[in-house]
DNA sequence: TTTCATTGACTGACTGGTCAGTATACTATT
DNA sequence: AATAGTATACTGACCAGTCAGTCAATGAAA
């Protein structure tokens, strides 16, 4: 019923898939609108047809990145296998989405630099970190609640193991050839499930309430 | 026997010092080289006097960020108390300074950021963090021989203990007002340490050695 | 008066954004 | 079927602002 065969959708997604490869490529100020024009085979003013702005552009991409629904992770809360099943279903998944992120590191950096400066990226990084520790959440409390898990705090467990993901990549961007993305997730999250599955043992030395 | 009091030094640390400043509030390409003159209280001619350019300022604070001498946490390494006993000590030292350094964090982001990019910039990161590794791989080794530890791999813990503290600040990065950083480190560290008290279970589905 | 140090007005390359103009598809009128 | 009208889609030369880097002039020390 639309008018003409409506080209608009397609081309804001043809300019936003320029501006990533170019943004990734380049970075957020040496890449000129003329590159990513040039990148999408549109013209500069067409880019200019239908965003506002280079800012808008950017922001655009940043909901695609930062903004997905999580829905088939979300239904890990309520799946009748056991937490720490889940727990793994759960880390080789996101593990799985990171690998198939790595070329898009830069601009994933690119993101998190920016977020420092302005409030709205680190609105929406935030948002979507929020997602991701709930459901860890979820799931560690239901391991707890099952005897599964022995931690003191299942929030702090499920920081443990965020953290545990954001810093494997981390790594990975310092010495690429000697991080396999996957494998050592796997590892390090081994590592710390088995201080979960134990007893905790008396800190040392108390530290006070946090949070 | 320099020709005058020599001035130099102190003017390039104080032109360094403004740069940092000043980049880290605005970013490294929002920031001008004349902000950087006015934080520094000299002109912009006297910049030039002083750095090729704007590159080559950043190219020296890089150095000043990622090359630390390090000497007291290596003294860790022939310590004579427990490893676990120097783990600790070497967690605290790096909370400690990643406090300190909070400040700094969104140059150190817009470093990261720009690692993709300048193989100058990866590598000195990447130099540093070996550094770290190293250190840490050392303790974690003793703490094997002696019986303390009973990982399978002493590198695949410290990389581990590694992703955690980089992982942690990136968690704060994402929602300072949620995370302790000092607290944080110490409680996902604690939970680490408790799987590697514990011997360490079958893994349900082995993984292909790796490196 | 020579050398070191400093200044800030100035230059020119660069690029985000604009806009006058063109093309295409569809509709309305004759 | 021919013509005019209109909205959408698109182009690239151009403009105006910005800023890294330069340099002629000047001060200060020896």
């Amino acid at each position: 019923m639309s008018p003409k065969n409506n080209v608009s959708e397609e081309r804001k997604s043809q300019i936003l898939d320029a501006a990533m490869e170019t943004f990734s490529e380049l970075g957020f100020h040496k890449a000129r609108m003329s590159d990513i024009a040039e990148t999408s085979g549109l013209s500069k003013g067409s880019l200019y047809w239908y965003f506002d702005s280079k800012d808008s552009i950017i922001l655009n991409l940043l909901e695609k990145f930062f903004e997905p629904e999580l829905k088939d992770l979300r239904a890990l809360i309520t799946d009748s296998r056991s937490a720490e099943d889940r727990l793994e279903v759960y880390v080789d998944r996101v593990s799985t989405d990171m690998v198939m992120m790595l070329k898009w590191m830069p601009l994933v950096h690119d993101f998190i630099a920016l977020a420092f400066r302005k409030e709205q990226v680190r609105k929406a990084i935030s948002r979507y970190y929020k997602m991701h520790l709930e459901i860890l959440l979820s799931l560690i409390q239901q391991g707890l609640d099952a005897g599964e898990f022995k931690a003191d705090n299942a929030m702090e467990a499920s920081i443990a193991i965020g953290s545990i993901l954001e810093g494997t990549v981390l790594l990975w961007v310092y010495d690429p050839s000697h991080i396999d993305l996957k494998y050592h997730i796997k590892s390090n999250i081994n590592l710390l499930l088995q201080g979960l599955r134990t007893k905790p043992a008396l800190a040392k030395q108390t530290v006070e309430q946090n949070l």
